[in-house]
RNA sequence: GGCGAUGUAGCUCAGUCGGUCAGAGCAUGCGGCUCAUAUCCGCAGUGUCCGGGGUUCAAAUCCCUGCAUCGCCA
């Protein structure tokens, strides 16, 4: 049996609601715990949320509510919304849990009984105001920045964990460690750190300045300062120190954080579980900031859209794997609803959900619905191998998800995806239908596109872990069994022949952008008016015989992106086939039955193959933007001048 | 102020040990197919590889320097 796996993210802050970042790193999480479960390991799953401190009481007090209720509130905000990210944590810890109490408070008195917890009395310049002290350097002209006030030299007792004791230890830990903290930059940047001395760590608040925390055991009138509460939580939660589950899970635990709690996790949590003898975690993952752009298209709809709203607009699935393959693990990123909705439409909908959509609907045409042979003595498409190329991604997909590289391992799922439907162009099923003479070799086609589905199905499950369930239910497979068995998630030749497919489905509908678009004010906003041809007279403009028409059929012109054939009643005897470069503005559908303005006299000319009997007149910007016509229906045929 | 990272196509970024390394995806244009969600496939571009020096037969790659952006520390 695998080992176990269990990942964490930070305890949340409840001085504010959850954002972008909070979802970021959790769905992260969970796309991690997910992978590993898939891999048959037996996994844990811990967030929550961390409730004690100054600025919690704070952010009561500003809304006022009694601090507790407050952060019973806050911490349901951050509860309730993983489920709606399909996130599937364990557990929900929180530091006001009477459990972790009691686990910070046993390993307080451990240290301070070995004796790396001391009491030291300091001065430094506090500011009432704002509840704190103050380095020299931080004060504007000797005061302080928030309240310009001078801040009073006082003198304060404290206790202090020995962190620096362990500083030399540290260092070689992560030098002897590679992957300890990764990606590498942020090790480089801890021992960058390091070169200097480092202080030890002021642990305590007394109680004259703060009571909203958990009591020292070893002096009442002092409760612990952050993060000796905070970090604990790590462990606390799975029982610590006898508990099974700590036993179980611990030797295989990972930390995920962003950046800006590097120190934190690099530095005083190693230092802390080296003082406590709890052995140190594996590794710790860190990944940048997403930078939220304001979008074009929110933008001149006068509302800033939420991140997380888009998650509901555009579907929690697309939203997890835009995120999930857009940042680079580690490295900051730019958040934006064009960049996610590109995303959707290029990965999602073109890529993966047609790839699925045409494969299933070939078998049904071609293969009764049914699972075919497979027939691996057959050589034809050798050159292709696409059994050799799935076993190449499942490999490259693996060392990518292990190290949190979940854009590489992405990548290389798409990779696949792209030679799954350049085989299909390549061996043309449906060429091959039309002569039963290769029949063999349609059903193994057909075999092998449907099996490379079935691993696509499995390695995008922990980022789309419905869809692919969906896609796994359509092969005709049952999905819990699939998800037990990570042997058949890296092999070939699984799908047993004869067995029923369902219809097939759309799993990414497409975002239609020009819609979204059309929305945008932003048009009417500076017309810019183009400059005039040269003039004509009046004979030169009554050679154009323009006519009103009424369109009767409208459909779209294979390959071409811009054009719509249009079927016109022009009163004459026989309608008209006229090919407008309008696509991109309107649907076929749309415009039956309106009434268009036509050059009639317009010389024929061939378009994409049709031949096109006059034009409309439309309405021009960069791309057409509206169509001519009458402001009451007349008699097909109708003149204008 | 110190240390470090980054700078490559319109956009997002790959480029290992100097030697077909001038690349991918998206976007754009053209062509092809019809199984499919107007999807897919093929072809085509455009580059001061941030600027300036240097080492070398050979530099996006190594060295020096300048600029810009970002991060950490002070």
């Amino acid at each position: 049996m695998a080992s176990p796996f269990y990942i964490t993210t930070p305890i949340y802050y409840v001085n504010a609601r959850p954002h972008l970042g909070h979802a970021y790193t959790t769905i992260v999480a969970d796309v991690a715990r997910r992978y590993h479960a898939l891999k048959g390991q037996e996994t844990y799953f811990l967030t929550g949320t961390d409730e004690h401190g100054d600025k919690v009481v704070e952010a009561a007090q500003k809304e006022n509510k009694e601090t507790r209720d407050y952060v019973d509130m806050i911490s349901a905000l951050f509860r309730n919304l993983w489920p709606e990210l399909l996130v599937s944590n364990d557990q929900f810890i929180r530091t006001t849990d009477p459990e972790h109490i009691q686990v910070v408070q046993d390993v307080l008195q451990k240290i301070y009984d070995s004796g790396d917890i001391y009491f030291s009395e300091y001065e430094g310049l506090y500011c009432f105001g704002c509840e704190r002290f103050y380095l020299e350097r931080e004060l504007v002209d000797g005061k302080c920045p928030d309240h310009e006030t001078e801040p009073k030299r006082i003198k304060e007792s404290n206790y202090f964990f020995k962190m620096s004791k362990y500083q030399d230890w540290l260092i070689n830990h992560i030098k002897n460690n590679p992957g300890f903290i990764r990606p590498q930059r942020y090790a480089n940047e801890v021992l960058s750190f390091l070169k200097e001395p480092l202080e030890d760590l002021c642990i305590s608040r007394p109680k004259t300045r703060l009571t909203w925390g958990i009591d020292l055991p070893f002096d009442d009138k002092y409760v612990t300062y952050v993060w000796f509460d905070a970090l604990l939580n790590y462990v606390s939660a799975v029982g610590y120190p006898d508990g099974e589950k700590f036993q179980k899970f611990w030797p295989g635990v990972q930390h995920l954080v962003a950046k800006d709690i590097l120190k934190p996790h690099g530095i005083y949590w190693p230092t802390m579980m080296k003082a406590a003898g709890i052995p140190v975690y594996n590794h710790l993952n860190v990944h940048g900031y997403w930078n939220v752009a304001e979008s074009k298209m929110s933008k001149s709809l006068g509302n800033v859209v939420e991140p997380l709203d888009l998650a509901k607009k555009y579907g929690v699935e697309a939203f997890r794997y835009f995120l999930l393959r857009d940042m680079t693990f580690g490295l900051d990123s730019s958040f934006s609803e064009e960049a996610l909705v590109g995303r959707i439409n290029s990965d999602l909908a073109n890529d993966l959900g047609n790839l699925f959509s045409r494969v299933i609907s070939m078998a049904h045409k071609f293969c009764d619905g049914k699972v075919p042979s497979d027939h691996p003595d057959l050589a034809f498409d050798s050159d292709w191998k696409l059994s050799g190329n799935a076993m190449e991604t499942v490999e490259a997909y693996d060392v990518a998800m292990e190290e949190f590289q979940f854009h590489k391992g992405l990548a290389a799922v798409w990779e696949f995806i792209s030679r799954m439907n350049k085989y299909v162009d390549f061996t043309s099923p449906w060429v091959l239908a039309k002569d039963k003479a290769s029949a063999a070799q349609l059903e193994a086609v057909m075999y092998n596109l449907l099996e490379g589905l079935r691993l696509v199905a499995g390695l995008v499950w922990p980022v789309l872990p419905a869809a692919a369930e969906k896609m796994v239910e359509h092969l005709g497979l049952n999905k819990d069994e699939f998800l037990k068995d990570p042997e058949a998630l890296c092999q070939w030749g699984v799908l047993k022949p004869g067995t029923p497919l369902q219809k097939a489905v759309t799993l990414f509908p497409r975002i239609d952008v020009k819609s979204l678009q059309e929305k945008e004010p932003e048009n009417t906003m500076t017309p810019k008016v183009p400059e005039l041809k040269p003039e004509i007279d009046i004979e030169t403009f009554a050679k154009v015989d323009l006519r009103v028409g009424t369109v009767v059929e409208a459909q779209a012109v294979p390959k071409a992106n811009k054009l719509l054939q249009l079927t016109v009643d022009l009163g004459e005897e026989e309608h008209r086939t006229v090919v407008a470069g309008i696509a991109k503005a309107f649907k076929p559908e749309e415009l039956v039955g309106k009434q268009v303005l036509v050059v009639a006299n317009l010389k024929p000319a061939k378009l994409m193959g049709i031949v096109s009997q006059g034009m409309v007149v439309a309405a021009v910007d960069k791309e057409v933007i509206g169509l001519a016509t009458v402001n009451t229906p007349v008699p097909p045929g109708t003149t204008l001048r």
